[in-house]
DNA sequence: CTTCTATAACTAGAATTTTCATGATCCGGT
DNA sequence: ACCGGATCATGAAAATTCTAGTTATAGAAG
């Protein structure tokens, strides 16, 4: 995954980029206005991180650069700005999400992967997995056809899995992708154990196959086989 | 309230002298290592926000040095560095807490809130309200020398009232301080109804006065009358 | 190859938290 | 005083998380 930050404060781009770089994401940076609306040009890239307060142009001005050339990557905006009408402003010229300075690294990783993922199925009216079927605009989940009530928990767990798929995830990326940071490190996350079970119980109750297999000691890996 | 922030970062400063203000804190910044030494010999602080990345000097020095006045400000270490090392041995220093970069401010300002909260019933085995009795190191609550069970979030709620006592506090400085910020803003906090809720019937069946008292539109305010 | 052991995964049910629907209460404007 | 919207209270249902006890797994030891 290849991930541009735009963001003129040093530490805080080097935090970011290093901390994409252990997920095994390309990272590149630029500074300046002029810089990032080269790189832009230049390559492409599947999510772009803005911030709003550069030193040498208006943030806002760079996003519609970025809209106009109907490009496909996601658009996350970072800003210290925290009133509501410059979040409304972003989304409206046309970001995909806008998070608020200071913030955890982990829920900013959250984002991007979220904003992937929407882009990966964007246009797509439901993804198929042998006989599950998942409408997204809904969020309803059909198995053989018939609806299977999730509840919110399980459902994302379902797409994260789904999104994953024959890569094997660990229980703790797992917990990171569904709950954020609120929780301390070195926590239990045993509770995932609960909607793992609940998951497997309602889809192969509705009469799919075993697709959610234990990894020993690792993870969980989503698929056939 | 008084507050020391050491922070060489510019803009970081600004943002958290600014927020701590608007709840009527008095803030105070050092941006290097000579600086903050030279106002920790002057003033006394409430709470000590510790940057460890400070240009001219290892912010773990400015922790033992703080530590040997043996003064009993609190402080909690703001830093880049998100290894579990690194934070042990701050904490083993004798921090109170330990805060990585990037964070979210109101997650700051609960820390502090809570920093100080424990450091003003330093010492103190239980906290007395009328025939309200909380036992601070069990956590257990006790009404006409009668045991009460809370809930964690009930308990939660009843320490933030009982320090908040006789003041007004609003729907949404509970909800800060009780959850952080992995809500959105403009949420709703109905929820908060219910614990209330909770708490006073639990209080009030064990044989304590109504002191969790409405004030329509603005909040709730804990106390006699 | 079998047994042992420590860790990991699973499970069911309990406890807690959150949501939801409904009714009561407050307060400003007629 | 009456109305209407907003705020708050309440009980019950749903969802989430926790707890404790059980089973499975891999590797070490016999």
């Amino acid at each position: 995954m290849k991930i541009l930050v735009i963001e003129d404060e040093k530490p805080l781009q080097e935090s970011i980029s290093s901390y994409f770089q252990e997920d095994g994401s390309r990272c590149e940076v630029a500074s300046t206005f002029r810089e990032a609306s080269e790189k832009i040009g230049l390559y492409q890239y599947d999510c772009i991180l803005l911030d709003l307060g550069l030193p040498d142009g208006d943030g806002l001005k760079l996003l519609q650069e970025i809209k106009s050339l109907k490009r496909k990557e996601g658009v996350l905006i970072i800003s210290a700005r925290h009133s509501l009408d410059d979040k409304l402003e972003g989304l409206d010229m046309g970001a995909d999400d806008y998070l608020v300075k200071p913030f955890h690294l982990s829920e900013l990783r959250a984002r991007v992967a979220a904003i992937v993922r929407r882009k990966k199925f964007d246009g797509q009216q439901q993804i198929i997995f042998q006989e599950i079927q998942i409408e997204l605009s809904s969020m309803r989940v059909l198995v053989h056809g018939m609806p299977v009530v999730l509840t919110k928990k399980e459902y994302d767990l379902l797409i994260y899995f789904i999104s994953n798929q024959g890569k094997v995830v660990t229980k703790n990326a797992i917990a990171e992708h569904l709950w954020g940071d609120d929780m301390d490190l070195a926590d239990d996350y045993d509770f995932i154990y609960s909607h793992i079970k609940n998951l497997r119980r309602k889809l192969t109750a509705a009469g799919a196959i075993e697709c959610i297999h234990s990894i020993y000691g690792i993870g969980y890996k989503f698929g056939i086989l």
